[in-house]
DNA sequence: ATTTATGCAAATCCTTTGCAAATCT
DNA sequence: AGATTTGCAAAGGATTTGCATAAAT
């Protein structure tokens, strides 16, 4: 697995993994196999995923290394923890994405085709200091979702008016 | 029940119930008991609130004018529906606000207190255009919301880390 | 050896559904 | 009258928990 995180504000010397491992003795906790597995399975792509899916992605490996769903929604919910994941709620789901390592970022919506598209930008950050200065509030994060159609969805209008889409 | 409507971008000559008897009579539904007693609670108080907090609201209301668990359900996602009310997903928590006849705005949530602090800026629509029409996106609408600690609790904030919440 | 983690089954929470009885138009 | 809505009880789906066993320090 290899990593390459070029951009962000942490300290990215370290793998998701060592990361990981680093929340956890700092908390007494132990690196067992099965969050090694989830780890390593986790952060080999960057797409966003919800706990079902991890599920059946640990299932579906050659190495059918799986691991029980109460132990995948405790890790999960670790990972957010350390840091390492970003939960987010899109229509109804539970959905995590990778926070560490990554810049931060905000997200296109697509309602037809579920698509998530990340972008960045440093006005959004601007507004967010902006007006916690003025209601006396200490900013911590925010999270800005644009949702539509997207480009591809949207030129196949025609096709999602049929669908009752649009 | 009175109703100042002084801002927004729809026609907001009609009260929350007359908007709702439109809706439901364009698709051929009924006007009850029920939903009448649900849009008139519903409308006598501006804070967001979850199905539970409004089922409660009902219940203890001097004329205990109850309505059933199912049917609050039901009638929520019908004022949802009808762009009288908008929903959103607060730390796993499905809470709903006016959107009929108030402007669009975005939410400042204080993660100790819960408090849900209501502001407008019209950047974030032009920052929200421009990321649109770069992505070739068709936006239709968005949401954002900045975490962190309202002025209230940062300013105890050494009882806040007591509690570990910062 | 001691403590923490796992997996199972069962519990919980929130929300939805089937259906007979009640209520609208 | 005829269609929709309600309330009840029960079902569902996602997530969490208790507890005995397995694994990590």
């Amino acid at each position: 697995m290899s990593h390459d995180f070029s951009l962000g504000t942490v300290d990215v010397s370290l793998t998701p993994l060592q990361r990981f491992e680093e929340f956890l003795q700092s908390r007494g906790k132990r690196v067992t196999q099965q969050r090694r597995i989830i780890v390593d399975r986790v952060f080999s792509h960057h797409e966003h995923f919800d706990a079902d899916q991890l599920l059946e992605q640990l299932k579906s490996q050659v190495s059918d290394q799986s691991v029980s769903r109460p132990t995948v929604y405790r890790t999960l919910s670790e990972l957010v923890d350390a840091g390492l994941l970003r939960k987010m709620v899109l229509n109804d789901r539970s959905v995590y994405e990778h926070d560490y390592g990554y810049p931060q970022h905000d997200h296109l919506h697509c309602e037809k085709c579920d698509k998530l598209i990340e972008f960045s930008s440093d006005e959004v950050k601007e507004i967010r200091e902006a007006v916690a200065r003025k209601h006396h509030f200490r900013a911590v994060g925010h999270r800005l979702i644009i949702y539509g159609l997207c480009a591809d969805c949207s030129r196949t209008k025609r096709a999602a008016r049929r669908l009752d889409l649009i």
